[in-house]
DNA sequence: CATGAATGAGCCTTCATTCAT
DNA sequence: AATGAATGAAGGCTCATTCAT
């Protein structure tokens, strides 16, 4: 964990700075936890004074629900209908995987941050459940989009559920440490896709 | 949230007290999680001063590895071969299935809070990575006793991660909040137990 | 409580400006005393921005002498010789005890602030110490003019706290709230300026 | 104003803390104010940590209230009925005043303190409410123990009221800086007091 | 003249932990 | 073994003030 730089802005619009703080607070958080973290040392992080921080968001936990939000963002994009139909069928369930798992290798602490929270705080509740069913709408709308057969809302919900964890242990390195092999794993992600994506 | 009565125990066996320290950690991380946990209510809530919580416990950390220390202890027994080495090998899955979800129902922010430490603090990882071999040596010993064909490291831990994380969404109230038939996750999981037990 | 309208106003000059930051001042001041007033949201709700404010007050003090002034010149005005000169002399008392009540129903709550901070603030204290003995002189030169035998500057001086605080104590609802009838308190009140005017 | 004592004690019963709690606060509020005052240095002036401070008050304002509580009885105390029946009726009005300047001397920034919470804060205000209530209550069964005539509830509050202020007014030092002689101030109570005492 | 982004000292409060009894 | 008063570092957040544009 290298000491974050406490680096060189000053004086943008309140978008940079906005945006600045989020990117900082998602590699803070990221790197230590929701609640290791304290929002002074967020701001320097960013280049900021506390104050500054305050200036753009209401408390500690705004932020995080923007690199959260954030996060789903990246993922929608990279996984999206386009991009997807764009890939020969048969490589989609192993493309999926792949950019599954590199997304958790990038968030997996403030994900994990974020399922303590979302048990504790119902705002961060709220926040994630409608998340939650984009989500799941978007399972469906990619099934539409791609021609495939509808499936069962239990299905999906538990194919997103095996995604997630799997590829949640492969990025905190618990699979490594228990000597599972991450190429077994991988593959069984994409034997679980390809019921969805058929190949 | 009713206000814990803080019961009236003075004066036990060293024993007794730390039994009743871990009792009370174990339901009061359970219900604010571990953050939101105050370690001199918690010594309170089990009837003890807070002086007495540190006679105990080096750290609020130690008792919250002894709780989920506790908690795998329960899961295991009623998980244990020689359970289902009594259960109707058609009914084992269902069985499994059922006591998995039990387990989460009665664990679930208690575990969110294990998640979150997990990758933060390297003791809670070493210990919890111990315990994550056991388990594994226990599916492989499972197999060996009820007689079942092997199977790889890396499904077997993929379906001891899906086991995990469909239990807790059906534990937090997650799938019920999304509209996601429970009794269909339920389906699931014995589909895919099925595939380790037979039936 | 309504949301203040940010008014439109821009560039105007210096002195309006600072006539409309004084104004909202003594509005925001007398809403919520000046202790919990920001000096950022006053420029905001005269229509300013925080810098506007610091160009035409060195600090949060000085808008708050600023907007005590407007007070007592108001209040000047309205109690001034010349006006009473023109009422009935049979009238007066009734006259200055009326408005004497309605300008602190006006201003109650920064005048408490101003005592508060008069203790504390030598600037403070010091400027309305001198507003202080203009006011004792107005009540001489007021004798004067109005032909009245002098008093003791005791007397005049407990007369004027004895109106300030009844005063106060009906503007601010304490009386009410009480049970004590108001029509009684103005009696009282104009009683005690029988005294001084006759009739 | 003397740099505050960070004197001895440690390690009594928590009554005997909160009471020197209650002493410095009363102290502290008394020298600065109640919004110049800082919990720690409050908590500091008494000999103990933030920590105890919190231990023993929920919020600034708990302690305020204690300290006022304080001196609303000392107050009663000094001028209950048992006391003034035991002085000469003549000398009731000159004594009942003297004890009233004299309190006010003591507590003259935090009742200012008082005054500007009371219109600020809604706590504050039913607190001080209540206590004005037994106030006047007190006063009428003042009259009936002493056998006085009964006053109308306009005439008593006023009387309090000029009481107060023209207390402060000494003991803020302001009557002196105005060059009002004090005596004749005193006079004035005297013979306001008269009219309730007789003589 | 006006702006408003940025500042940072400092306040209120919490809570894991200690230690004298 | 048990107590609980006491601790104080630290964290979240505010707000008067500055200054580059």
């Amino acid at each position: 964990m290298p000491r974050r730089t406490p680096p060189r802005p000053r004086r943008g619009s309140p978008d940079d700075t906005r945006e600045r703080l989020v990117e900082a607070a998602a590699t803070v958080f990221n790197e230590i936890g929701y609640f290791a973290t304290d929002s002074n040392k967020l701001a320097r992080a960013a280049g900021y004074s506390p104050g500054t921080f305050y200036q753009h968001f209401p408390d500690k936990r705004a932020v995080f629900l923007a690199a959260y939000e954030r996060w789903v963002e990246d993922e929608v994009g990279d996984l999206g209908a386009r991009r997807l139909a764009a890939v020969d069928p048969a490589a989609r369930a192993r493309t999926f995987a792949r950019v599954v798992v590199a997304h958790h290798r990038r968030w997996g602490v403030l994900r994990a941050s974020l399922r303590a929270l979302v048990l504790t705080d119902d705002v961060v509740r709220d926040y994630v459940l409608a998340r939650r069913r984009r989500q799941l709408a978007g399972l469906a709308a990619l099934r539409r989009q791609l021609a495939l057969p509808p499936g069962t809302r239990a299905d999906d919900w538990s194919l997103l559920l095996l995604l997630e964890r799997v590829a949640d242990s492969i990025a905190w390195g618990e699979a490594a440490a228990l000597g599972v092999p991450v190429a077994g794993l991988e593959r069984a992600l994409i034997r679980a896709l390809s019921a969805l994506f058929g190949g």
